[in-house]
DNA sequence: CTGAAAGCGCTTACAG
DNA sequence: CTGAAAGCGCTTACAG
């Protein structure tokens, strides 16, 4: 039994006999025998990984996405290189690292990156694909793949309008992010349009805590906004929390909408009314615009879909 | 320049003169040459990865300790190879396929594993360390890393007890895994001593739904419980939605405590009093358990630590 | 369909 | 401190 039999065995397609095959697989099974991926990696100059870089997992948007790109990618029977950033220095670095992986791809879950140079579009990958997920950065030469947010920004302010509110406010998150800008910027686009603009729009991070102090803020500021749209779920369940704090009734005084549909979300405190990341094709486009050898480059848009609970008055639009 | 003063140029604490390596070094940089790290495992015979293994990510807690590890093993110049399984048998599936990258360790997360046979203990490993986080197998010889359910379950109770409720329930998570009768038996077993024993324990998933559902169900049974015990924070969370949704005061007619202290505890809307996993040392304590040459099998157990927020009556004990 | 041989990019005794 | 050589466990032309 010569090594090119035993290989050709565990090779798809190869052209080997149906009857040695089966001997060398029926040994192999005997003697615990399994070829050895990595050493069949450098044969044959494909590593097969695919590097997923994630800063932390605050947002459980992130964790949800993560998993569900682990699991794509086994069903193509890829591998996920699980590895993490602190900020955009780090992520040069954990590239350079995943890059002696002779990773395929590299995703970035952008949860610690902005669009302040020095930027993720600035980072070397010495030929690798990146793809950037959730987020763009303007004039950079990766590959991005997100939810139409602008498109999502319009609609919120179509929800609220339609609710009969005229008061609005946008509490963002990171301002300097693709995310926070494009919402907001839909969000004012459609109110523009109905001769409005928002009462406010304080903007810090993607947080919880933000959420509740900027709602609280903008109430001892005198606001009295009858609809809010939080530039993510954490934050707008935050701007819920404060809300109930301050006494003001939902929906029935204040509309509240948000973006992403985490978990969270659905619980009976809160009925958040939001817009759903089209998580799945999301990722499907993802892995295909990786795959095929087509421009590892520019920006693909997926449609947010609304879904409504309690937190926003009236009937479906 | 020889291939092997290249190689030793990276290899900290070789024999290479502070001069050739610097050569070396410098002219990598200018060629953007970086070592092979699938042909440098292939040589040593050491891959440096470990495989995280992991089902759904529904219950926060995971994606918590999943990004912690992988940032504990980056600082230990280990990677994380993130892999999926959907139930026991894959979980043999996706071993084997991680043995095939010469991984040096397993670190399964059982989101979806129960004590039932086929159990994890059968699963075949080839040699590789295994790993259980969270949980354990009675009799089987893995490695397993825990906090201290069962203390904690006694804790629970006394911190109950302490409030001056003595109507006590149980709302258990999945009854087949270790989590879930460790919590028990302390709780349980603490009430006994003070000759007390829960009014009921129904018991079935550690999700937010079935928290909802199994206190709506003992209400309806005529159950007038003034404390619960949460076999975990997303079912108490569940149990805290249903209180409210039936008009029963939080904490002055029912206290309610949880397990894990996860994000969503510390929302406003819930101030759940539970019972903290000390995730860290216990990454770390895994990580030495795996690093040493120790047995690696045996369960490690870690004291949890109990978070005072407003979902139980009275001061802190 | 099959086997011998070269090669993937490293590391590491070994001899100097 | 340095280099030539063998070897890690595979794959894949190449010749048969």
């Amino acid at each position: 039994m010569s090594q090119s039999a035993v290989s050709r065995a565990f090779t798809p397609g190869a052209s080997i006999s149906p009857a040695t095959r089966q001997r060398v697989l029926d040994t192999a099974r005997r003697l615990g025998y399994q070829p050895n991926a990595i050493a069949r990696s450098l044969a044959t100059q494909r590593s097969g990984i695919v590097a997923l870089i994630v800063g932390d997992l605050h947002n459980p948007f992130y964790p949800q996405a993560l998993s569900q790109f682990a699991q794509a990618l086994e069903a193509r029977g890829k591998r996920a290189l699980l590895l993490t950033h602190d900020s955009k220095r780090d992520v040069q670095e954990t590239l350079d690292m995943a890059a002696s992986y002779q990773i395929e791809a590299a995703i970035v879950f952008p949860t610690r990156l902005t669009s302040r140079p020095p930027s993720l579009g600035d980072v070397r990958s010495g030929g690798i694909p990146v793809l950037l997920f959730n987020r763009h950065l303007p004039g950079q030469n990766l590959l991005s793949v997100a939810c139409d947010n602008q498109a999502g920004g319009r609609l919120a302010a179509q929800v609220l309008l339609g609710s009969g509110a005229r008061n609005l406010a946008f509490i963002g998150g990171d301002p300097e992010t693709s995310t926070h800008q494009d919402r907001l910027r839909g969000f004012t686009g459609h109110l523009a349009e109905h001769g409005l603009s928002p009462i406010a729009t304080p903007s810090r991070a993607f947080q919880y805590d933000w959420g509740v102090q900027a709602t609280f803020d903008l109430h001892a500021a005198g606001g009295r906004p009858d609809g809010i749209f939080g530039a993510n779920d954490i934050v707008s369940i935050g701007v819920l929390d404060a809300l109930r704090a301050l006494g003001r009734r939902v929906p029935e005084e204040v509309g509240v909408i948000g973006f992403d549909d985490i978990q969270e979300s659905a619980r009976m405190a809160y009925g958040l009314t939001t817009i759903q990341q089209p998580l799945a094709a999301m990722i499907e486009d993802s892995l295909l615009a990786l795959s095929n050898d087509q421009p590892v480059t520019g920006l693909r848009l997926h449609p947010g879909k609304l879904v409504w609970r309690s937190s926003v008055r009236g009937a479906r639009p």
